[in-house]
DNA sequence: CAAATGTACATTGTTGACAATTTTCCTCCG
DNA sequence: CGGAGGAAAATTGTCAACAATGTACATTTG
């Protein structure tokens, strides 16, 4: 997996690592998450570990009970799951409607690069590469917005759509539905764009 | 404040107090929080201090940076205000129609008790009091849910409300909309609870 | 004088030791 | 046997010292 992001401080970095295994299943809900086991994995102290544990909490990736330590959290239920798309759609239609006027040549450029990591993802038929390819396209829009907290906001709500990446027969569709997207939004089409983007988020 | 809630843990105690002088204004968006002064005000290291600023930053009421600490985070902006709005409705009308079949006396009881609260708050013009059992009003009804899940998704949606609490003319306003909530959860009116909750949330 | 550089100071990051809590599992007693 | 009680082990929580980083301010240099 590609390492196209910078993570600056240790605890991003060791979190960084922790979040693509919870995503690609390598640890699966309700897996217990030792202090001291990946303290010494990762050649550090308890202390930025902690740190890293408590970045994935708040993404939605784990839980922490006090006492206890932290779990890999489970899937949204198939009740919550409707709710999660609803939530997440809003953000990221809400956002794409705002930044639509203003997108630059360099933003699309920007997304292009990633449209094409999602391409040779899906031609390679790795899943893993194309969850986090598909993360930083979506990630990508919603950072364009000038309100930096609308990251923030969207975040946990979008990791818990993550963590269940099962949705295509087939796995090229991905590359398809987030092309669409791009399609129309050089195409200066906007309502287009919002219909591809709902469209890609279920 | 009446402490209506038990905090078990140092951090979750420290949480609480600095919430609520975000929330009630006391720190001001920017405002930097410094960990030696918080621990040797609370009596404790700073290992418990950073703690609870990732709990507040994680409800959005802290921001982070790294190697620089953190502030007190801003309201939201006017333009992204609206989809906070939405994003907290969606929740909170989720939850009720969800749960709407399943209330029982007893949670009645305990939103009762809070509307109590919310009504003397109001008769005594305590803004700060009323922004806690409003709160709590809300919490309660989301706590409610079978899927814990859905509070930590709720949280730092309604957190962001909340920092701005200045919408009524009147304080009693609050107490009213939050009694005709209550009113027809009793007369299981599905459609004016809902209304009613939708009105509270601006 | 303005910008760059250096240097002390303030603040956050990391570590390892110890304390408190939870879990495990053995023993005892019915 | 089976459950209650209680050590022992495992694990998380807290602390204080030290390291790394960022900030403020004086000093130099063009």
């Amino acid at each position: 997996m590609s390492t196209s992001e910078i993570y600056r401080t240790l605890p991003e970095q060791i979190a960084a690592r922790l979040r693509q295994e919870v995503l690609s299943s390598k640890l699966k809900p309700g897996d217990p998450l030792r202090e001291v086991d990946l303290s010494t994995r990762f050649g550090v102290s308890r202390g930025p570990v902690r740190e890293a544990f408590r970045q994935l909490t708040q993404q939605g990736l784990l839980v922490l009970e006090p006492n206890k330590g932290v779990r890999v959290a489970q899937n949204p239920s198939v009740e919550v799951r409707p709710l999660v798309v609803r939530l997440r759609r809003t953000i990221e239609t809400f956002v794409l409607e705002s930044i639509f006027e203003r997108i630059t040549k360099e933003d699309i450029a920007q997304w292009e690069a990633i449209l094409a990591d999602i391409k040779s993802a899906c031609l390679n038929n790795n899943v893993d590469a194309l969850t986090e390819h598909d993360l930083r396209f979506h990630q990508a829009i919603i950072r364009s917005h000038d309100d930096k907290d609308l990251f923030a906001l969207w975040q946990p709500i979008a990791m818990r759509m993550m963590m269940q990446y099962n949705r295509l027969d087939n796995i090229m569709d991905s590359y398809r539905e987030h092309k669409r997207i791009l399609d129309a939004i050089r195409s200066d089409d906007r309502a287009a764009a919002i219909a591809a983007l709902e469209t890609n988020i279920q």
